[in-house]
Order: structure tokens, then C-alpha cells, then sequence
DNA sequence: CCAAAAGTGTTATGTCTACACCCATGA
DNA sequence: TCATGGGTGTAGACATAACACTTTTGG
């Protein structure tokens, strides 16, 4: 209403090195299983603001670097770690003040790790951990800067995702039997699923998954040696298993 | 692996003033329905680069504002509007070189308006144009920066959001038919959907759509007036109404 | 042999699709 | 009264959830 005709263009007379300097920085999410819980990685802050405190692994991008490969980097100086199994985009984080030095700008990543030993050893021991995600999210460890509000935003991501895509594969194994396929959404979602229901859907024909012909060994406690699988087909929207809606009879279609 | 314990804290002896500068910049797809096709609205360029050529609105980030307020402001600097019906974050864009001048990260939001009188008026005329997305897609009206990956992330975000949340409520007016609700399924999917079939989902007792008691009349053709709702309750993930299945009988299941 | 875990079968119930049919209006 | 679009009914096909049952292992 004010200044029309702006676009993302300056108006007449402007100088192009006359705008607001912001930082901006990558904040990689890492998340991965362990002990049958969701876990979160964090490393202990060295410095002010908010030293001693923990913190989402992050640092600042290159001007020559893309948002990806800022991602991709910080990732792997902090984990060691060449790939995740998922590294994807999912926020972006501004508030005035949220980093009481300057001005700065977070592009927030999620990274989903499958391998779970050897990586805090990747880093300084000291200085990096993996704790439940639950206890980061109800402030039992408090984080640094708006990191508690990130990793909600992540955890609440991958829920989503669990029911539209396949990023369920990329907490287990290259190989996976079935229950540990579906111990990723018990633990996630916080429900009991089916067993025999859970295969009919993931193991249908259309090769959501994939019979690799070999099976696991049992357990000390006995049991039948489960099929191994492998990712198939990754679906991208509607995937085959659904958030169980209100079992309550008839009535609440959905 | 280099620089350990890098956190995004800095290393020791860090200057704080010492970061790479970028400029935050935050552009909006503005989307609306016109005459049954998904639009999209675009200002032409008055300054270089990519003067003359057509660009989303956008403008830089204020160090005092949050990203979500950025986005208001130039909503309304571009519309004249206050409030969109919807306006959400859905991504972050910082390739090098993307902006020729300097290095830009630039936070992209998807505004959908139901209005679609007036607002183009509400900027100079000569500067502002609503097109058809597909125009904007398939290159026949090339786009400034990056912005036709951003339009076409913004466009497939709609249709995503389509099936999981109450976003297309943000299309028609604050009462609509049933009729007009299943053209912007119609027209962003580009499908057909049973009539009969998509009123009893969206229509349920569940209140997908509240009935006003009111009916729309008739177009000059005739015809049963159609009864008039209003949005209900939002649904924030597994709306009533899916994405059409291969409908090719027995095999396919999703 | 028994317990434990994996994997298969079965069935009542719910949901979806397609299409026939009725309703209310303009001309 | 006819054409046009809105709204309802319904039957067969399909999908789902719950759980009983079989298989294969360790101890």
C-alpha cells in the first residue's frame, strides 16, 4: 500500500551494498534410533551465548556453497558421517533476536541416520550426544537459541512423513526385518501396530519393500528367524501405512 | 572430520563481526483461482537485473520483523491486501550466484487469496499481472532469479496440501457451493471428481464444511440452486477427500 | 517339550465408486 | 415443459482390523 512497485527490485537510487546484513546458517536436525526410541544429536556449546548448553550441530554457509551442500558439510564435520540416509530442507528461522550477537537467519535440516555406533565418536566425545528426543522436547535439557522450537518442528516433520513417504527405511538398515520396520512408527507415533497387518501392507505386491531372501538369526530368547528386507519402491505421497484413527467404533469416519 | 567441535557456536578467538554477509530477502507465491485455472500473480522488473522481465514479489527481510511478518508486509505492499486467506513458509533458496549483485538467501511463502478483484489494482497496474501457473511453468513466460523453481515448488506444495489440509477453503470466498469447493480440487489436480461422491466426504458430520441454511442462485442456465457453506474445521493432515487412484480396476492398490 | 517370535488365514465390518434417480430453477 | 445443474440412494467391489492359527527357532 505504502511503497508499491517494489518487487524484490530496489526503487529508484539504490544502492545495491546499502542492504541488511544478516548471518545465515545451517542447522542440521539428526535423528536416528536407538533403544527403540527416537533420539536427537547435540553438542555442547564451547562458547557464548548460551555456553555450556546444548545445541543442534549448525554452523554458517558459504557464499560459494549451496543451502544443500552447507547442510551436507555440517553433517559430516559433526558426525563424520558422508551421507544420511535423508537430508532434506524443512524451515526456515528469523525472529528478531533469537541470536542476541547479530542478525541471523537458520535453514533448518533434518538428517536421519541409521548407523547409530561410532558416530558421537566421530566427534569429541565430550562435546557431542544423543539423547531421547522426548527429553529435549519436554525441557528436561534445555537447548540453546530457538532449538527446542526446531527440533519440535522436525520431530513433528518426520511424523508426517512417516504416513506420506518412505523416510521409515531410512532409520533402519540397507536390511530390515519387519518388526524393526514397524518398531520405527510404534516409536515415532507412540502406538501398537498390527503385525500381520503391518506386512500384508508394506510387503504387498506393489514392493513397498523387498524380499531379499535371507533372514535374520533369532534372538537369545528364541523365536522364527525373520525375512530380511530391503527398501523398495519410495513412495513419495500415501504411503501404505496410515496414523490409526479413533478405533471407536462406527461413529468418526475420520 | 576437519573442524571438530565447531558446533554453530564459533571457534576460539572468533570475531563475531567476521561472518559472511548475505542479504535475507522474502518472496511470495501469490496464488488465486480465475476463471477455473490455478493463477499465479507476477510484477514485471523496473531496475536491473532481469529488468523488464517478470518476477514474484518479494523484498528484503528488516532486522525487527520475523520472517512470517516480512511475508505480511509485502503482501500487502504488493496486494493491498491485509490478510491472505493463507500464508505459510515452504522454503528457503540460497544457490550462489542466483542473484547476480550479491549473496541472497531468499525465504519463499505461498499466499492464497480468494479476492481475486481489486488486487491487481492495488498495485500499479503496469507492474502487476495474474497468470496462468501453467504459463508460468512450461517457460512461456520466463521468470527473473530462480523463480520459476520456486512457483513450481509452491504449486506441487498446493497440491499436496490439498489432500492433507483444508487449504482449498483458502480459494473460495467465505461461503462457497460445494460446486465451487471441487473446481480448485478440479483445477490444481486436474482430474475429475464424482460430484455425489465428494459432497458426503467433505459434507460428513464431521464438518469438513458447515451448511449457512443459505443457497446460492442459479446461473442464468438454470439449475437447482446449490446450498452455501462455510469452512469448518480444518483438518491439518488425512483431509476427506484423496488424490484419484489409478482407477483401473482390481490391481493398483496405492 | 515349551516359550517366543514370525508369518498366514479368516471374517465381520466399514468404506468407496459408479451410476441411477429425484429436485428446483430459468427460459 | 425442457434443459440444466444440485442433491440423494444404493449395490457391488474393495479395504480394514482383530484375532486365531501355524511355523521355526532357542533353551
Amino acid at each position: 500500500m505504502t511503497t508499491k512497485t517494489r518487487s524484490q527490485a530496489a526503487p529508484e537510487g539504490y544502492d545495491p551494498s546499502k542492504f541488511p546484513a544478516f548471518a545465515v546458517t545451517v542447522d542440521v536436525v539428526i535423528l536416528t534410533m536407538s533403544e527403540s526410541r527416537l533420539h536427537v544429536l547435540l553438542v555442547r556449546r564451547g562458547v557464548p551465548p548460551f555456553q555450556g548448553m546444548w545445541a543442534i550441530p549448525g554452523g554458517f554457509k558459504r557464499p560459494t556453497e549451496t543451502l544443500d551442500e552447507a547442510a551436507k558439510r555440517e553433517l559430516a564435520e559433526e558426525t563424520g558421517v558422508d551421507s544420511a540416509s535423508l537430508l532434506a530442507q524443512f524451515g526456515a528461522y528469523g525472529d528478531p533476536g533469537r541470536d542476541p550477537r547479530m542478525n541471523v537467519v537458520t535453514v533448518a535440516y533434518l538428517a536421519v541416520l541409521r548407523e547409530v555406533a561410532g558416530i558421537v565418536a566421530g566427534t569429541d566425545a565430550a562435546a557431542a550426544t544423543l539423547v531421547p528426543v522426548s527429553a529435549a522436547l519436554n525441557g528436561a535439557i534445555e537447548l540453546a537459541f530457538d532449538h527446542a522450537r526446531i527440533v519440535r518442528d522436525a520431530v513433528e516433520r518426520v511424523r508426517i512423513d512417516l504416513e506420506l513417504t518412505g523416510i521409515a527405511t531410512a532409520f533402519v538398515g540397507p536390511t530390515f526385518t519387519m518388526a524393526e520396520l514397524r518398531a520405527v512408527y510404534e516409536a515415532v507415533w507412540g502406538v501398537h501396530l498390527d503385525g500381520a497387518n503391518f506386512r500384508r501392507r508394506v510387503g504387498g505386491e506393489d514392493g513397498w519393500v523387498i524380499p531379499t531372501g535371507r533372514r535374520a538369526r533369532p534372538g537369545s530368547t528364541g523365536g522364527k528367524p525373520a525375512e530380511l528386507f530391503r527398501a523398495g519402491r519410495l513412495w513419495k505421497q500415501g504411503g501404505p501405512i496410515r496414523y490409526p484413527q479413533t478405533t471407536d467404533k462406527g461413529k468418526g469416519k475420520r
